[in-house]
DNA sequence: TTTTGTTTAAAACGTATGTTTGAAACGTAT
DNA sequence: ATACGTTTCAAACATACGTTTTAAACAAAA
């Protein structure tokens, strides 16, 4: 079908788009142009530029959302009632990340890119979009988190489950420019694997931080 | 001075609304109507929007920079060649953004926001900026860091100070709206210096993980 | 082939933005 | 008091944006 070859090759182009400049400072017609189709396209196709942004978001976090509550609900059934270490919790997390960014390199980098621009940025709209489609998730790690770390009170986790959010969120986005600097600084590659190596023992000290 | 009047009040104007809304989501109409100064008084005493931009991160970041020097060169002089451990390095920061930070209560997140977004966001000119004024700084936390993490090979070193600046940058800078949460959801107020309390520990822990 | 619904195309619309202009108001030193 | 450099002001300018419109191209069914 010629539409859903339009659809997404808008919504390739905007992704990368929003990941690179964000949102406000990406225009339609820079989108459209990258992506080879008229400029009415995607009002024609989304509705507005605001529908396109959530068209984008939905296209990543639906399948990250189902991949990672069915490993969590296969490792449940079974190992039923299983306490998961920090390192376990964020090992499901980022394994369902690799698979969604799977084949593109860099994708993990505008997944966090785009998660971080939502958070921080926008009107409310797009955080209000994501915090009614996808609670359930952020319930059910912060569930797990709490079996582990049972010592913590909660306000206190709370909050040291958003400094993970954070170093993940702003670390994997500028990734493509932080290893820039590791290969003219140290003379070493970088791979996108190694730098999640690093991060998730970060992590999970910070959270079991006594 | 009417002229410093002016400029002082478009620097505050402008400081609050960028980070409200990020840079390009707020116009200089904005900012102007919120100073209460007439809309070219702008490109008058700065020039662009561009130079508006440096010109409030030269006000945030230059007093920062120059405490943090000063007070790392008072504590060098009465302990010389002393090794500092991570939560103390931390310590020094986290003071010397306090003192930028005093009086005004959510400037801290103001703070975080800028140095977040000019990370992030941004055609480069602001990292470019960034980079070339104040590496000097980052060079010297970078190699107290270096000594009080002997054990830990430069380039996963390097990693885990972005890892500490992503997670006080995201959560720190967003800290209105998820301290809000925290009231909704645990009926508990939480102060800024307690949750910089929460995040010292988490980020010492981080970057002293084995 | 004709018809009907869908998708693309080019152009235009209205609006908001950053910037510039030229005159008025201001403060200050002579 | 006058003259001069500085600052303010209202208005206009050019441009870029999201969106709408109208017609053409297309595909599939009758």
């Amino acid at each position: 079908m010629s539409h859903n070859d339009t659809v997404i090759k808008i919504l390739d182009a905007a992704e990368q788009l929003f990941a690179e400049k964000g949102f406000a400072e990406t225009s339609l017609r820079s989108i459209t142009a990258k992506a080879g189709v008229n400029l009415a396209a995607v009002n024609y196709h989304f509705g507005s530029k605001k529908s396109l942004i959530q068209a984008v978001f939905v296209r990543f976090l639906g399948p990250f959302y189902k991949l990672v509550e069915a490993s969590l609900d296969a490792h449940e059934k079974q190992n039923p009632g299983s306490i998961l270490s920090p390192e376990d919790i964020l090992k499901f997390v980022a394994r369902g990340m690799a698979s969604v960014t799977n084949g593109d390199r860099g994708r993990l980098a505008i997944f966090m890119r785009l998660l971080g621009l939502a958070y921080n940025q926008g009107q409310g709209h797009l955080r209000k979009f994501l915090k009614t489609e996808y609670t359930s998730l952020y319930i059910r790690v912060m569930d797990l988190i709490a079996k582990a770390t049972p010592e913590l009170n909660p306000v206190e986790r709370y909050w040291r489950f958003h400094f993970m959010l954070g170093a993940a969120a702003f670390t994997l986005s500028s990734m493509e420019h932080l290893r820039a600097i590791v290969e003219y600084e140290f003379e070493t590659s970088c791979t996108e694997e190694e730098v999640v190596g690093y991060l998730l023992p970060f992590l999970a000290a910070g959270i079991r931080a006594s």
